[in-house]
DNA sequence: TTTTGAGTTGTTCGA
DNA sequence: GTCGAACAACTCAAA
């Protein structure tokens, strides 16, 4: 007798290649039904934004793509998630329920109940990891806790064992005699925007394929000089991996392998390569989610609990200005114009729109998290609590009080010939660039031969960076960081 | 066991 | 103009 069908659940691994959970379902011998139930509510409070369900949309497609392509489909449901596996099993006779693991709070609870569910209904329910280089509770320092510095974390991880070479994409994956029935991806209704939905289309290709072609043109080109040019907003530094890699549609092992192989090709030494600037990010990825797991209060509460007192104002008005890229600061605003138009934002520029925020406008770290979980098609629940609290100075590791990054400055030095902010800016494009990162400091000659207007065209500096500085390192230095 | 030093990403000030 | 110091408190591993 053959194997009954088995259930691929999909959730945050939209690809064939490198996916344990799928290998298992063909393994078992039966036919394999690829699944996606949509069901935002189980991940409450932190329920997946606009940008994300408009990235996931379009991944889905290319993933049905995919799927057909191997004679298999996507059969599409909505939640709550047990009650769909159980309809679909029960009408396909499927014997098995298979997935790959995340590491939310909310999911986690989720999916330890349904598996719990499934198999106290007789069915076969196993997860399977692949998100990661390393499962969080594997890694503990020599104290037996979970790590609260990278270093000593990363440090950690590349002394184990190297992580196994990627899976292969299944050659076929068998389809069932009869398809259960599926809603069409329309009817979820995740693409809500036109605009969000154009903006990601015209930068971005969602899905696998798109992630393998994004990774080798990376590694063709700017890899070489990623170390000097990743700070750079306004050159094309960065691998822009962020959105695939949280979809799942790339997985960490790939990478790293792929980084491994360009490197043997270039007779690159391998302690080289494995220290890496560029693997070290995969890493910071990989300690984003050990906290997440260790810590699973962060998204909400600091690390550090004397922050818990920190009194964050409260102002509309300065959180309407920052998410609008009207801040007057010509570098935060490229980059919260940035974000909205196309869904994601330079790393660094991240950090200083970040700082701005939280040091400059004192506004609570927890609003900027919010808009950028909203606003970016890369939203990942361990790396934006990571690094908004980092910024902050309230998480692990995190950037010392007293380091406020200064826009003007960080604009001179890594923009220098404007190309960033003059794109996301277009107001002050025929600013000279020694002016371009203080435009409110420009000779009035200098203005109307730019067409500039600072309080009409573009808005003067929201807050003086100078006193705000002054302001919050005072603020910062009045809580007692010893636990209360 | 205790001590020591380092720890992604900065800025300002004074010598 | 360049350079080093100062700007906390805490974690972690190595000595």
């Amino acid at each position: 007798m053959s194997a009954s069908a088995s259930l691929h659940w999909i959730r945050l691994d939209l690809r064939l290649a490198d996916n344990a959970a799928l290998q298992a379902a063909v393994r078992r011998g039966g036919a394999v039904i690829p699944v996606f139930i949509h069901a935002p509510a189980e991940e409450a409070p932190w329920q997946p934004g606009a940008a994300s369900r408009c990235w996931l949309h379009q991944s889905l497609s290319a993933l049905h793509g995919d799927l057909r392509a191997k004679g298999s489909r996507l059969v599409i449901r909505e939640g709550p998630s047990l009650e769909a596996l159980g309809e679909i099993a029960a009408e396909t006779g499927a014997g098995a329920v298979f997935w790959n693991r995340r590491y939310e709070p909310a999911v986690i609870r989720r999916d330890a109940a349904v598996m719990e569910a499934l198999r106290a209904r007789g069915l076969q329910a196993d997860s399977f990891g692949g998100a990661l280089l390393n499962e969080p509770w594997t890694i503990r320092n020599q104290g037996g806790k979970p790590f609260q510095l990278f270093t000593p974390f990363w440090r950690h991880c590349l002394a184990g064992p190297a992580p196994a070479e990627p899976l292969p994409a299944p050659r076929a994956i068998p389809a069932p005699g009869k398809w259960p029935k599926s809603l069409p991806l329309e009817a979820l209704g995740l693409e809500s925007g036109a605009r969000l939905a154009e903006g990601i289309r015209s930068c971005w290709r969602p899905g696998a394929t798109g992630a393998r072609k994004r990774l080798r043109r990376f590694l063709d080109g700017a890899l070489a000089n990623y170390a000097r040019d990743r700070d750079r907003p306004g050159r094309p530094g960065t691998s822009r991996l962020s959105p695939h890699v949280h979809f799942g549609e790339i997985t960490p092992r790939q990478i790293w392998h792929a980084v491994r192989r360009r490197a043997g090709a270039q007779r690159i030494p391998e302690e080289a390569w494995r220290s890496s600037r560029f693997l070290t990010e995969v890493g910071w990825r990989e300690f984003a989610h050990h906290l997440l797991y260790h810590f699973p209060r962060t998204p909400n509460e600091p690390l550090r609990s004397g922050f818990g007192r920190f009194l964050w104002r409260k102002n509309k008005a300065f959180l309407n200005a920052w998410q609008q890229g009207r801040t007057g600061y010509p570098l935060v605003d490229a980059g919260m114009r940035e974000l909205w138009a196309t869904g994601w934002m330079h790393n660094r520029v991240r950090m200083i729109a970040a700082s701005f925020l939280a040091k400059d406008l004192l506004l609570s770290w927890t609003q900027g998290a919010g808009w950028f979980w909203d606003t970016l098609v890369d939203a990942d629940l361990a790396q934006n609590t990571l690094g908004w609290q980092w910024t902050a100075g309230c998480g692990a590791d995190a950037a010392p009080y007293f380091r406020v990054f200064n826009p003007t400055s960080q604009g001179e030095k890594l923009d220098p010939s404007g190309d960033y902010v003059r794109r996301w800016c277009p107001e002050l494009a025929r600013l000279p660039d020694r002016w371009l990162h203080q435009p409110w400091k420009a000779p009035p000659g200098i203005l109307a031969n730019a067409g500039l207007s600072i309080g009409r065209d573009y808005p003067g500096p929201l807050v003086n960076h100078a006193i705000a500085r002054e302001v919050a390192l005072e603020a910062f230095a009045r809580i007692k960081l010893a636990a209360p």
